[in-house]
DNA sequence: GGGCGGCATTGACATGTATCAATGACCCTC
DNA sequence: GAGGGTCATTGATACATGTCAATGCCGCCC
């Protein structure tokens, strides 16, 4: 039990927005949260019910989602280890949240939470920064939804995973030849998340692969091999264009 | 100058997020804040450099934006009246903000916002409800975007307007036959905020307007007569079924 | 007043994507 | 090992939307 404290502590000290506690507010962190398992599609907060704690993931990926009023979810976002969720000083939540892997994660009872944060005068800033950071993340989200192609919105998401996802090596693995992401949801949820159908993500994925910009190892498993030409498909397609000018070159090779 | 001082107040009050705030700290406010005028399509902050003021917006429409590799300018959202901007305990911004219209902000100097932060606790809640909110507001977007179809994605963009410039007269007008929504932006920004272009925007609005759902009074003068029908069409084209429908009842009519 | 430029709209066409249907791979259960 | 389920993929087709081009409207400046 005193072990599982230890390694609640290190995942917490590992997240970026929060590192800048002190140590003695994270001795009272460690008092308070109590460590809780869910499974793949199990839902972890109701929307539009009152949230009794505020989480933070220590493993696993977790999706938000919208219900609609046809009784369809849309997905606003995943949340990934070091990630907080749950409102201070308000209960209710306004998306619900669902594991989409198993997952563990930390709880804080949200009264101590946000007696904490009035006690400690330095713990407002770190919060405030999470909070706009969170903020950023979804507008980031915004950019790549607003790309017109499904390539593009693809290669976008793709570069946020390596953004976002940076050190958290169950997803994001370094290797020679590139970058392997494991992409923690299904095609359909990634299709949805994405604002399109599986099999256009699907066909998006291969054109891609066809061109050698990543490499599909597996359904979830994709090494990105030129991150930069990924780029350039997700700001525009000009990477079109390079194809279509290299077509062009190899033609005029063959031909004669 | 003490009449322009005494309408921020009046304006600041007015916003929701802050309106928890106590008197004594409006009064501190007040002393700290400076009006400024922007017109449109002016540069209020830019992005990635350090901004020295929390912004609170007063009058007329600024649009949020980042620029990609390519130059082009992509929005991520609008702020209207009682808007807060500006990253609190930061200074760096994400995403540079335009006036859209002429426009008026209150601005407060940051490090004197943060030191009230600080000094007042009960200032505390506010705050991160405000970040909160504005979070989920980011989200609201998401699902806008996500919405596969034109017509559904402005049918999202309408109700937003409507549920979120509520009571802001110069935006929002109801009347008898329903709700007239004045567009802040051209156009060409509307589509790129919704992801898309002018031509589809003009199309899609047209088509709510021949089925009755909306009418076009101006170019930038829309009223809301059905707020039923254009919430089926954002939430699913469970509208086109009906309008295909009536279609059929229709044929069957004028036929024999 | 006349010319100019920006904006909204409309049409014709090409392209991309949703949709429907079918297949194969994999996992789980029996 | 057989059977049923889910998931990814692929193909064919219809439809929505992007794209290009042309028009008309309006405000602005000379």
């Amino acid at each position: 039990m005193e072990e599982h404290r230890k390694e609640t502590r290190l995942s917490l000290v590992k997240s970026t927005p929060f590192s800048q506690l002190r140590p003695e507010t994270w001795d009272a962190l460690e008092v308070m949260c109590r460590v809780k398992s869910y499974r793949a599609n199990q839902t972890v907060v109701h929307a539009q019910e009152r949230s009794y704690f505020i989480g933070c993931v220590l493993s696993g990926v977790l999706r938000m989602e919208k219900t609609l009023a046809d009784g369809r979810a849309q997905i606003v976002g995943l949340l990934v280890q070091g990630d907080f969720f749950g409102r201070v000083f308000d209960g209710i939540a306004e998306f619900s949240i669902e594991a989409a892997t198993d997952t563990e994660i930390c709880a804080f009872p949200r009264a101590e939470f946000e007696a904490l944060l009035t006690q400690s005068p330095d713990l407002e800033p770190a919060v405030l920064l999470n909070a706009a950071n969170e903020l950023d993340r979804a507008r980031e989200w915004l950019i790549i939804l607003s790309n017109q192609k499904i390539v593009g919105r693809i290669a976008g998401f793709l570069l946020l995973m390596c953004s976002r996802f940076r050190g958290i090596d169950h997803i994001l693995q370094p290797r020679p030849e590139g970058v392997e992401v494991k992409i923690p949801i299904s095609r359909g949820d990634l299709a949805h998340l994405l604002g399109t159908r599986p099999e256009s993500i699907s066909r998006s994925l291969h054109s891609l692969s066809d061109r050698g910009v990543i490499d599909i190892l597996e359904p979830d498993r994709i090494l990105i091999r030129d991150m930069k030409a990924l780029a350039l498909a997700a700001d525009e397609d000009e990477i079109e264009a390079i194809a279509i000018l290299q077509k062009l070159l190899k033609n005029h090779r063959t031909e004669p």
